[in-house]
DNA sequence: TTCATTTTTTAACATTTGTAAAAAAATGGT
DNA sequence: ACCATTTTTTTACAAATGTTAAAAAATGAA
């Protein structure tokens, strides 16, 4: 929990009472490898801290499948475009090894925000820091080659190069398997 | 002042107590053609929404500029990195055509946010909101060539394209001045 | 371990995009 | 209208990435 706590003040330092209004609504659970978080089609009804564990966020298109976002220990997990649409969205989360994650219902989150201004701007701190991520990671795919992207990564995250299979990894970059196989053959 | 009005509604509605705050806060400014509201290097001082005019988003590379965003009639302007982080960026904004402004300053903003929880939640839901912009923006570069993400802008913003030159155009949708002449070449 | 399955790499060829330079077209000021 | 400047298009060639298929390596269950 002590990790959680650090995280979450991390983002915006809350006061006690406020910290405590949050971490009540918000409970340990583990999940097994595949397990869906969420379901594109589907409202997303929780958001999620990870403990322990990895997951990837992707689309479906027409014959393949996009992955677009890794979350890991440390980061929270959330289907924004449901999260913050309510509405079904295009996009699903699953986790690729068995996890622990604290969980929190969407509606006590928002119901949060409404009641205490304290964390509607932690709230908002939130969105504006994922929003910013987002942004470099927009940015530096306009820049640089997959090469140059890969690269990046592999000195960024290199644990996640470990962990997870290339084909994510290719889709995450935004190349074939084939271009990144070639890319990893050159560095070497 | 109508439209303004409008559109932060439109966002996340507001009690007229809290908009009147956040109106009297708001200033209409005009600035001409390549006016630079952002500087790369400076903290953002403001932020902007757009009553008239087009404004664009950019990073300087080695050899090249790249532009990453556009703004016009009816968006909000800021550069988030240095609104959100108060450090000195890497974006640059600046402005296409003699515009017409509506200006908070920064340090405005953020008192209103600290002290008034109905704009701390407008805030809150206007990064979300641009959170899900630009996820959607990455996702669609991913799966799609750039002869798509071309007819596509085509197709949502027409008059992007009429306004705006077509260098800045390519460079937004991740290729060159060349590449994106081809395929205009094509699609006629 | 062994075997079936999944993942990664390699190869050959096609397509797309980049680079550099020149031509054509559009723009803006006088 | 005219000219200088900027922007857009075109061309030829080079480099990067995609596609398909097969081989090699890694993984996981019996």
């Amino acid at each position: 929990m002590d990790e959680l706590i650090k995280k979450i003040n991390s983002i915006y330092p809350l006061k006690p009472d406020s910290l405590k209004l949050l971490l009540d609504e918000m409970h340990k659970i583990e999940l097994p490898k595949n397990k869906a978080l969420v379901d594109a089609g589907q409202i997303g009804r929780s958001a999620y801290f990870i403990k322990k564990g990895i997951a990837r966020a992707y689309c479906d298109g027409k014959d393949n499948q996009i992955t677009f976002w890794f979350g890991q220990e440390g980061d929270f997990v959330f289907s924004y475009n449901s999260y913050i649409n309510r509405q079904p969205g295009y996009e699903s989360i699953e986790l690729l090894e068995n996890s622990v994650l604290y969980e929190i219902k969407d509606e006590a989150l928002q119901r949060l925000f409404i009641e205490n201004i304290d964390l509607a701007n932690w709230g908002r701190k939130l969105a504006e820091l994922e929003l910013i991520k987002l942004e470099e990671r927009y940015i530096s795919r306009l820049f640089k080659s997959a090469s140059e992207c890969y690269a990046e990564l592999l000195k960024s995250s290199p644990n996640l190069i470990q962990r997870i299979q290339l084909g994510y990894i290719a889709s995450y970059l935004g190349v074939t398997q084939v271009t990144l196989s070639r890319i990893r053959a050159e560095i070497k």
